[in-house]
DNA sequence: TAACTGTATTATGTGTTATAGTACAGTTAA
DNA sequence: TTAACTGTACTATAACACATAATACAGTTA
């Protein structure tokens, strides 16, 4: 698991390190629906960090609807529908590409970066 | 100018915020490339808050490459070929296009969402 | 019962954020 | 030259976030 990998040197928290890390393994499909995940006890030992950092950036994922907890039971995956983040994904797309566009990068190119995660060739746009 | 709209309920620090706003000002055209901006002092009197807040948000954006200052003359746009970021900017795009496939948001909404920015009907694909 | 879960609280040390004050060197206009 | 403006650079201080540590409680499970 990937969630391990820290950077100490990036000035970025580590919850919010734990909570992105872990947030790629459930897009990436690493880590599916209903799954169950380490512990808060489980992962701070692992990682030889404070369970309260754990605890923190598993509540994070949890008001962003990545993941749900169970009381006495754990944390597990959330089903995709339960994500909050659409809107608020949408602006970030928008502020992204305004920058991109700003810097004279072409709609083509923009268009060929998202069909590549969508595994399409180059700027198809049939589905 | 909107660099002067602080939000103090976000948790965002202020020199972030001018930083942001800034920037924006610039993307939208609103501040040509070569334009003096408001000086470090002028600024921070017209906010009403530190010098030292503005230097580092003034800073920020000067090592990213959207501005730059001549020293005793003051801050100015920078041009668009100084700007650093394409690299880093292709990254954001992924990170957030991958979010919003595993959402399950089709690649034509996507499309239509950066055509928006790009000034052009729909998913047009000429140019 | 024993060992595990999430959750909550208090305390402590460290680092960042923001303010305040001061200072220096270079530019510009009076 | 002078006066007022620029960016830049320090030091000091208070408030807050981050991370750790140590407990504790309630519910689940074997």
């Amino acid at each position: 698991m990937n969630v391990y990998k820290l950077d100490h040197t990036s000035g970025k928290p580590i919850y919010e390190q734990i909570r992105d890390n872990l947030k790629k393994l459930i897009i990436d499909g690493v880590l599916k629906p209903d799954e169950k995940i380490l512990s808060v006890r489980e992962l701070a030992v692992e990682m030889t960090i404070n369970p309260n950092t754990i605890q923190k950036a598993y509540k994070d994922l949890e008001s962003e609807g990545y993941i749900y907890s169970v009381r006495a039971k754990g944390f597990f995956v959330a089903p995709k529908d339960n994500v909050k983040n659409e809107e608020h994904l949408f602006n970030e797309l928008a502020e992204t590409v305004k920058e991109l566009y700003y810097l004279g990068v072409s709609q083509k190119d923009v268009f060929a970066a998202v069909s590549e995660i969508y595994g399409k060739g180059k700027t198809d746009l049939e589905n």
